[in-house]
DNA sequence: AATGGTCTGCTGATTTTTCAACACTTTCGG
DNA sequence: CCGAAAGTGTTGAAAAATCAGCAGACCATT
């Protein structure tokens, strides 16, 4: 047993899936999460899996009409890093740089991304310099 | 439904956990897995869900005199991609400039690393500029 | 008011996941 | 050689996940 061993995810497979959605839109509603399903079960299971997320309390809702609009309780900022965190140990021996290749691999940036990204880079040369 | 629609994911929570911890070390024994959890279950409940991912194509083993070495059948560069894109889309809206940013605030890479990722990007800036 | 469509909440049946006990085998150390 | 430790393989029970049917509520239209 070793200190921050991983603990196995905390979501089963479907709620994982709708929390993704819901995390890639922003918000949702039931019938939104489904139509985004390939090969979804029935409005009534999203809707069970959707209240599960609520008592475990990954997503909260607001009433909307006589509908729900979901949203994540973390901020999509702060989810993202942690999932970014995970994968940079999972498959990249938490490198930076490997990641960095892989982005790059993966997007295709064009020009003026990759202009945007060393600028970032720039920045914050420029703010270690300063410390 | 939505081309590209996102399926669940295809690993139960602990098979998850556990082809993580796999990709994470490139290789490793049942008791090497279980060493690595927290709050682990018992020596012959790491080997079922083990033996599930092996039926479900996920590792593979090789015999080391007693003992099986399980490794990922899917090599972990292209498990890495796969997973990239996954966090793209569902944190970051597909932009490798967001997932920068992110990248630099979670690890801080030192001076000699932000340089070598300057680097990465110059030299895709030179083949694009070579096209 | 009646009707149809869309929604929520609940429930129990079914399926999947998780687990550890146990039998057996192999390896290691005294 | 023997016993203990470490390993594999199997199995069935318990727990968790998944599902859809259904009742009722809400909203828009006729």
């Amino acid at each position: 047993m070793v200190p921050n061993a991983p603990e196995p995810p905390p979501l089963s497979r479907r709620e994982r899936q709708i929390l993704d959605i819901v995390y890639a839109r922003a918000n949702a509603t039931a019938g939104e999460i489904k139509a985004l399903m390939s090969n979804p079960p029935s409005d009534s299971a999203v809707r069970s899996s959707l209240r599960i997320l609520e008592e475990k309390g990954h997503v909260k809702h607001k009433q909307d009409g006589a509908r729900y609009v979901y949203l994540p309780t973390v901020p999509r900022k702060r989810a993202s890093r942690s999932a970014l965190r995970h994968l940079l140990h999972t498959f990249f021996d938490d490198s930076a740089e490997d990641v960095m290749a892989a982005l790059l691999e993966v997007r295709s940036p064009d020009e003026d991304e990759l202009a945007r990204m060393r600028e970032l880079i720039d920045r914050m040369r420029r703010e270690e310099k300063d410390r």
